[in-house]
RNA sequence: GGGCGCAUAGCUCAGUUGGUUAGAGCGCCUGCCUUACAAGCAGGAUGUCACAAGUUCAAGUCUUGUUGUGCCCACCA
């Protein structure tokens, strides 16, 4: 035990101490040796979101992961076998896109210059020198993952998982190929799922066109047409047009149902069908009809047999149906041409700005193409079991609005498209027959299709599947795929057992669809033998985790979205380096509300160092007040105080410390976690440091300084292990400085964290049992001193310590304040307190719950300002006993209040009509 | 269009099941380098708890409505 720094430099302490962990493998857990005592120890265990493989930390990792540690560190604190698993993901599309990029920019070639598996190398390169990057960085936030259990979403163990998912899920019928409606990113070529697209409002322009009508005829509203009118916003898609559709109940134009108009270009006569999917009232209530650029037109199109005419290029081009004059054109600048020419031919009656949403690709970030093509789709299992996951409590939301997220949008799911035009990902475990053309394949047929994890025996005859799987499809595996599933082979089943479910899934909302829910439909379906539905039992023995911890998303301070291209995103290890891990850590989950988003600001950070440095301070001054005794245990450090010696500050903080404990405890309960560092902040801070520690300086010198100095080495401990879960190094350094390491234990983790009822038992057993009017009393001196500082104040003696006092008071309170004069007078920064039996002559007066104090000014004081000022408290008390007499005098609030609350009421109001008598009579003295 | 939140001090937010005179941090003002800590200490000012009605002995807290604001979902061209 080393002298500590006057400053904490946790540069210093954090390194060494993670280093130290890992050096002794302090975060690694694995089930019970077969021949182990213990075979069936409390477990707990979290699952890490994987970060992107290539990913950099960012501010919401430092959340996401700081709330993870917190609840790991606690449970080994607890005493459980703790696993955090730790790994990351092959993020299909941002790790291909980001390769793509490089390999452009340095040789200037692109995937397909280089072909499938040459590329694949140079992604495999890429994640070997960069991979290992953001799990570094999440080791100098100090997470204290089980690094031996690493895992990537690519590795041949999780791979074989994949793949025995999607041959399952395909032989149960839940995966199936088909022609449909997708949205396509022209930009990464390749299909998404519904979740990837993000709608954005767009500011464009509704464009209002002219079809001639082949035949012109008069309606049944009398009219006569020779065109009709059509809005559009995207006229660029005119020339896939193959109907103009209306509403069959329209009057306006019943009488043209069958008939047919003009495509202007290429100039074509389509029909005109009645379709309720036709809104009357919108715009002139013609709807022109592109299967196939549009959803709603696509399934219009189906019910009326019409052709579907692409006229758009995978990338978003136009292509030679468009016409000659588009062909190989940008989609927005054939936009322009389109309605150029429109306005050419005298097609177009006008063009308003409109503002609508517009889809965009959620990772290329262009607008998405709905477009008709042949992809493999997951019909989603045991949907029903999923709500019932929820409903039934066996997976409890926290905050718990979110389940009403979670099961609306369960409500309303539709089947997901899970291949992708990719090559970075799972290959689709499926073989085409070669010499089987796509037109008269027949996927039933195992002639035409096979599906398996390893592939046809005779594979010269066979072509894989191009199409890689959705990353999504693969990481909703994760929570079972890295506890052993699917071939469980030895101890891995026993791991299974012990740590699945996990305890608690911590994320933030926007991936409860991409993710969570898809997770626990695949754990229903998937852990277990296949079942057509699972009762309660079997569904709480299968979900993926038991609890899901949603947290805030983290916003600048004008609560704009944090993104690279604003660059409002601070570097978290920039300010790891300047506030320490530590002070990070417990900065952003003190800015961290359970609800609402959490809107960033580096001084708010800085609270968690100076938090750190007072910590150390207050180490170092213990350390300073005298030497260290056993501090080994709690019951060493108990043995250690003399009962006889506790004084009314010892009752009051170790009382303050039990409290402390419990609100902690709670707070895992409900992951309130901010409530965790303003208890602890206001306890060690506000409570230990500026009023116990102050009260005990004076005592250190005498002879109850042995049990003070075992009171605050047990307060100290307790704080540190509270503490530890979220400010792991800095505890760790003065568990060690202190001498709390117990013999032949190498980490604070190590030592199982008292609950509040053992402090108590403990402290009851050497006959300290904690005295709650003592600790009462503990308070009523501090308000004393408070009032004593702040009545200094008032008449500008703030700095001085010379100040005279005299106070008033019955014999019990005064044997109190006499028994604590030196502590008050230190306190309040006095030279005398004396007591006197009447009221000193002129001189200002303080209520105070013991006493009426007096300051002594030697005759200068100003009466007109003391009466100002007791005239204010008066009004004060005037409006307090007023309410209380209007409560007490209502004889419906004293018959159904609860007896406490009445006796409280009445108390409170006779204290302050006492009160009142001593202003009214001070003030009476200053009018004389 | 449907759903979910939020609205409390200048700022960011706490405020348990309704129950004394509504709190914290930051910022601001005053005074202190008081021997652990100036990343500190002491004191101080600032609130029609968005608005309106209702329930109740009692409402920041519960109910309804209004306004403002944010987010999620949805195929109005």
């Amino acid at each position: 035990m080393s002298e500590l720094a006057k400053t904490y430099d946790p540069s210093a302490i954090e390194p060494k101490w993670y280093k130290t962990w890992l050096d002794e493998k302090a975060f690694h857990a694995e089930a019970p040796a077969p021949d182990a005592p213990e075979q069936n120890p409390e477990t707990y265990s979290i699952v890490i979101p994987p970060p992107n493989v290539t990913g950099m930390l960012h501010m919401g990792h430092v959340l996401d992961n700081t709330l993870q540690d917190i609840c790991i560190r606690r449970a080994r604190l607890e005493g459980k076998l703790t696993v955090w698993q730790p790994g990351t993901d092959h993020a299909g599309i941002a790790t291909q896109t980001k390769v793509e990029r490089i390999v452009r920019e340095t040789e200037g070639k692109t995937r397909r210059d280089l072909g499938r598996e040459e590329f694949l190398k140079r992604v495999w390169a890429f994640r070997e020198e960069n991979g290992g990057i953001i799990l570094n960085q999440l080791q100098r936030l100090g997470a204290s993952c089980d690094w031996d259990r690493t895992s990537f979403t690519l590795d041949p163990h999780y791979a074989k998982a994949v793949l025995r998912s999607f041959v399952e899920l395909y032989k149960r019928g839940y995966i199936y190929r088909g022609r449909r409606m997708v949205n396509w990113c022209p930009k990464s070529l390749t299909a998404l799922s519904d979740e990837e697209v993000i709608m954005k409002p767009q500011n464009g322009w509704l464009y209002k066109m002219r079809y001639e009508l082949v035949e012109a005829s008069t309606g049944l509203d009398g009219v006569h047409r020779t065109h009709l009118e059509i809005s559009t916003t995207r006229p660029e898609t005119l020339m896939g047009d193959s109907a103009v559709a209306v509403h069959p109940d329209d009057p306006r134009y019943a009488h043209l149902i069958g008939k047919c108009v003009w495509r202007p270009f290429p100039r074509a006569q389509i029909p005109i069908v009645a379709d309720k999917a036709v809104d009357i009232a919108f715009g002139t209530g013609c709807l022109k009809v592109t299967p196939a650029h549009d959803r709603t037109d696509f399934e219009i199109g189906q019910r009326h047999n019409l052709p579907v005419i692409d006229v758009l290029n995978p990338d978003g081009t136009l292509n030679a149906l468009a016409g000659a004059e588009f062909d190989g054109m940008d989609r927005f600048d054939a936009r322009k041409k389109a309605a150029a020419k429109l306005e050419e031919m005298g097609l177009l009656v006008e063009r308003e700005k409109y503002s609508n949403n517009v889809g965009f690709s959620e990772r290329a970030d262009v607008p998405i193409e709905p477009r008709l093509s042949e992809q493999w789709f997951l019909r989603y299992p045991k949907v029903e079991e999923a709500k019932r996951a929820v409903t039934s409590g066996a997976i409890k939301f926290f905050p718990q609005r979110w389940e009403k997220t979670y099961l609306h949008w369960l409500e309303n799911i539709q089947d997901w498209c899970i291949s992708r035009q990719l090559w970075w990902g799972h290959r689709i475990p499926v073989w085409y027959r070669k010499g089987v053309s796509e037109a008269e394949r027949d996927y039933a047929n195992p002639m035409h299709v096979h599906v398996s994890e390893n592939g046809p025996a005779d594979p010269e005859n066979w072509d894989q599947e191009e199409d890689v799987l959705d990353t999504w499809a693969s990481s909703n595996l994760w929570p079972f795929a890295n506890f052993g599933w699917p071939d469980f082979e030895g101890v891995t089943r026993k791991e299974f057992d012990l740590f699945y479910p996990t305890n608690v899934l911590v994320t933030s909302f926007d991936i409860i669809f991409f993710w969570v829910a898809r997770m626990i439909m695949s754990a229903l379906e998937l852990v277990g033998e296949a079942k057509e539905s699972l009762t309660d039992e079997e569904i709480a023995r299968r979900v993926p985790f038991r609890h899901v911890f949603i947290h805030s998303l983290i916003r600048d301070e004008q609560g704009r979205k944090m993104s690279k291209s604003l660059g409002n995103s601070p570097d978290p290890l920039d300010l790891i380096a300047r506030f320490g891990a530590d002070g990070v850590r417990f900065g952003i989950v003190n800015i961290a509300p359970s609800g609402s988003d959490i809107f960033f600001s580096e001084p708010r950070i800085e609270i968690g160092r100076n938090f750190s440095n007072k910590l150390w301070n207050a180490s170092r001054f213990r350390q300073m007040s005298g030497p260290v005794g056993d501090n080994q245990s709690l019951q060493a450090i108990c043995a250690r105080i003399d009962p006889a010696r506790l004084d009314l500050f010892d009752h009051w903080i170790l009382s303050r410390m039990v409290e402390t404990s419990a609100a902690v405890e709670r707070v895992f309960e409900t992951y309130e976690m901010q409530a965790m560092t303003q208890a602890l902040y206001a306890f060690f801070w506000g409570d230990f440091c500026d009023w116990y520690v102050e009260a005990s300086k004076a005592k250190l010198q005498g002879e109850a300084a042995q049990t003070t100095l075992a009171v605050q080495d047990l307060v100290i401990r307790q704080t540190l292990l509270l503490l530890h879960p979220l400010m792991p190094h800095i505890t760790e350094e003065l568990w060690h400085q202190l001498g709390y390491i117990a013999e032949g234990q190498q980490f604070i983790q190590q030592t199982r964290i008292p609950t509040p009822q053992a402090l108590k038992d403990a402290l009851a057993k050497v006959g300290a049992s904690i005295d709650d009017t003592a600790a009462a009393t503990a308070q009523n001196i501090n308000e004393m001193i408070g009032k004593l500082r702040s009545m200094k104040a008032d008449y500008n003696l703030g700095s001085r310590r010379d100040v005279k006092f005299q106070y008033v008071a019955d014999d019990a309170k005064a044997a109190i304040v006499e028994e604590d004069k030196d502590t008050i007078l230190r306190l309040a920064g006095a030279a005398t307190l004396d007591r006197a039996n009447a009221q000193p002559e002129g001189a200002p007066a303080g209520i105070t719950p013991l006493c009426t104090a007096y300051l002594d000014l030697l005759g200068s004081v100003d009466v007109e300002a003391e009466r100002v000022r007791l005239s204010k408290e008066l009004e004060k008390l005037d409006k307090a006993i007023a309410g209380a007499k209007a409560r007490l005098s209502n004889e419906k609030f004293v018959a159904s209040a609860p007896a406490a609350v009445v006796q409280g009421a009445k108390d409170q109001m006779a204290a302050n009509e006492e009160k009142k008598a001593e202003i009214e009579r001070l003030l009476a003295s200053f009018q004389s």
